[in-house]
DNA sequence: TAGATTGTTAATCGATTAACAATC
DNA sequence: TAGATTGTTAATCGATTAACAATC
């Protein structure tokens, strides 16, 4: 290292691109693990996670020197290494809004509880929905949202909700306390400064796929045919 | 321009990170163009999008020049000229695998009808859900898959059956003549040259909320506590 | 010591942004 | 012509990658 940390800096900054990669790691660890791996080199859990040593060093290396030159990582070690810098070693209480088809898949993913990622509630503005039971969670009216982020110290919001509705719902999190959303809905969410919202939408990923899937099939949609 | 395109040369190349918005602009158009809006300035869509607009009109100069100085653009004109450049003007036959609860929600998403996305099957490899039809589909044997893709011409695949099984499925339907994948199972798929891989991964969405949230309780998780 | 592999450097590449000339 | 807004330039910033010295 070429500078020595202060006490009073904040830890270094993580590039963002190197922040989205870490879960993948991560993951790549616990398969890893679950297979009796106890050592690895950068080179096995690249491949593993799909990206190339190279950039999986250079990731790493901002998280700090966990490995040992001529060995490889320790698996476990780093597992937890990494996990600690994502934060989730502990727990994050989230709440669902919008329990239709996406919302039940969401209640139902088995992938948030073993991540530290805890469903508080569910909740629907539709009555019809709320006397349902989802993956053992009852869906509550919208209108408890306030008291249920104020009771549990959810930070985190996932909105499931109807394009319309979305933009309303996220209003009502922001100001209920909520301050990261993963948004499902296909809109453009407005938030203000400091609250984190990430999209997950489908629509646009099947668009990026077909324009690539138009380019492979040669000159096939070209204008400019002789 | 600086350079004429010579008749054998294929279109420019769009820059990755802007086939990635222009869904997002085309999204936007739409809306814009149901409100009743006719002509819009590179300000004004875009806020709608959610980027700045030094950053769209760099992103519509990769396509052609669409408008016109001092005016702005032609809403219809700039979205069928989008909408052709991502190729969302034909129609792309797709089939789902994996029909739990994420595969419901899929099959029922209306936005893949209104984008020239049109679910041509629905395949579990398990027979009790091979009863079901959703969203006026049946579900079929996924033993189905090569004589569909081969009938209906199927480029893109979606995979959302639980990991263990995405690899095999992603085989499958390489090996069947699929060219592009949307995976949301949550593990790494390996396929071959030429074949496009996006993932969906929430885990991984959340876990990258998670981590700024923890930067953002400041000292809460620091570990240089004085 | 010899072989292996990390952590880091430095070069390259791609994306973003502000500014403004071109032009409607 | 005067005002508005595009399309493009060029500077800056961030991400990727190969190469290799450090070191186990």
């Amino acid at each position: 290292m070429t500078s020595a940390r202060t006490p009073h800096e904040t830890a270094r900054e993580i590039p963002e691109a190197t922040v989205a990669r870490l879960p993948v790691y991560l993951r790549a660890l616990s398969t890893l693990a679950d297979s009796g791996t106890t050592t690895c080199s950068s080179e096995a859990l690249a491949q593993a996670a799909g990206v190339n040593s190279a950039k999986l060093r250079k990731d790493l290396s901002y998280l700090g020197s966990y490995g040992t030159r001529g060995v490889g990582y320790d698996v476990d070690y780093l597992r937890y290494q990494i996990a600690r810098e994502i934060g989730v070693t502990q727990d994050w209480p989230v709440v669902i809004v919008g329990i239709g088809n996406l919302g039940h898949a969401l209640a139902n993913f088995s992938g948030f509880r073993s991540r530290g990622f805890r469903v508080v509630a569910l909740l629907d503005a539709d009555p019809r929905r709320q006397a349902e039971v989802v993956a053992g969670v009852d869906v509550r009216p919208f209108d408890h949202l306030e008291a249920i982020v104020a009771e549990h110290g959810v930070a985190i919001g996932v909105i499931a909700t109807p394009a319309a509705a979305a933009q309303d719902v996220a209003d009502r999190m922001v100001e209920a306390g909520i301050t990261s959303i993963l948004n499902f809905a296909p809109t453009v969410l407005s938030v203000g400064e400091g609250v984190d919202v990430r999209k997950v939408d489908l629509s646009i990923e099947l668009q990026i796929l077909a324009y690539h899937e138009q380019r492979k099939n040669g000159a096939l949609g070209e204008e400019d045919a002789s």
